[in-house]
DNA sequence: CATTGTGAACTTATTCACAGCC
DNA sequence: GGCTGTGAATAAGTTCACAATG
């Protein structure tokens, strides 16, 4: 403990479950549609209502963080914005590098919303001798051995895992070793990280499936 | 209900939590990698481990649907399978519509991890004039006004939503007119589609803000 | 006076622990 | 002896309901 009195705007955040922050990702993204379309405030309710969640669990999900609510008004979207990215991190440019420029790790290369969050691909790698001194969408595609060579100098913390599954452990290693401290996964495995790491797992296939046992068991409206 | 005992492999599938069909599909992927390294059995409580469950979690998991273990011995891999591959629906072919032959819709296309769980992308469709006409991974692209056309013939079951945000919530419409009966969609909002259909959302940046939120908040090792 | 923030009630999910089985 | 399936116990997450508030 830091001070006796509970700081409302910082809470243990390790605590906060990970349902929360998966929703919290949900608010700022509508809360961003909001401000396209000129909205200036909203209220639970009706934020709950657009993603299908109660007016309370909405407000549960940002208490954890702060009171950033006006009794009477709602939230001000253009107050919440930045408060969730900060809770998410997203206040900031983080660097990305990405493993592996097949098919999918060159869509990831064009990928506008990493940017728009303000996620930039800044150094790509590649096993094939035919992909490596390639620049695609801007970006250098080096042989995978100079791995971590670059991430040494460039203070790149995330990594983007887009190689077949058999390599996926190998490749990830070595983003750790460099000292990479979040992983986003597409290979189908699950990846072993140390302590300190964080990751995340995307598998197509796997989300399709969740799709057809709702299709195939009628009437599970599903997962965003 | 249909009869006085309950029966063990088939119960109310609509009172599965999410979260366990979201397991199942893990525990499928796993034992299809244990089976290509030869394993014939596993125990709940090694394949937790694999995963980062408990053992218990594993077993009420699977007895959802049925009694499919064996005392002493575990799980034997090659029964298990083919087991969760029903349950998940995945024990027939689905055809699928890919509408969006961007960056993404390409990368999809062109992804084989689609095809080993029983996923055909059948037809593609795009408004850009130039693209229409142009088969890719030997999938033909029509133009967007085909759509309802198309699928009429086809028996497309599934539809995957690659477009861009603005566009997105119209191709539902549309996909969901056109008899689809789930969607898996790449675009960053929430869809509204009518009841009966299911949908999922996978939003790459969203995915990344999870990552960023647990490295900014030290140690949440994440989502699979 | 519409709307937040939040304890208390309730619901759902996870883990424990053990009888039954191979 | 090792392991499942499951009821009971515990924990976690969600909703209710209402006092507090600009």
């Amino acid at each position: 403990m830091t001070s006796s009195k509970p700081n409302p705007s910082r809470p243990d955040p390790s605590s906060v479950p990970g349902a929360v922050v998966n929703r919290l990702s949900l608010y700022l993204r509508e809360l961003q549609h909001l401000i396209g379309d000129g909205k200036e405030t909203i209220s639970s309710s009706q934020l709950g209502q657009r993603l299908g969640f109660t007016d309370a669990q909405v407000r549960k999900d940002l208490a954890h963080f702060g009171h950033f609510g006006h009794p009477g008004i709602g939230y001000r979207c253009e107050e919440l914005v930045p408060a969730i990215r900060h809770i998410l991190g997203t206040d900031r440019q983080w660097q990305v590098a990405l493993v592996g420029v097949g098919n999918l790790g060159r869509a990831l290369l064009g990928y506008r919303g990493f940017q728009k969050q303000g996620f930039r691909i800044v150094a790509a790698f590649e096993v094939e001798p035919e992909d490596v001194g390639e620049t695609i969408d801007g970006v250098p595609v080096h042989h995978i051995d100079q791995l971590e060579h670059v991430l040494s100098e460039q203070d790149i913390e995330l990594g983007l895992v887009a190689v077949p599954a058999e390599k996926a452990q190998e490749v990830t290693d070595k983003l750790v070793a460099s000292g990479v401290s979040g992983i986003l996964n597409f290979a189908p495995v699950t990846l072993a990280v140390p302590e300190g790491v964080s990751k995340v797992g995307v598998d197509l296939a796997r989300e399709l499936e969740q799709v057809t046992f709702a299709v195939a068991n009628r009437g599970n409206q599903g997962t965003n």
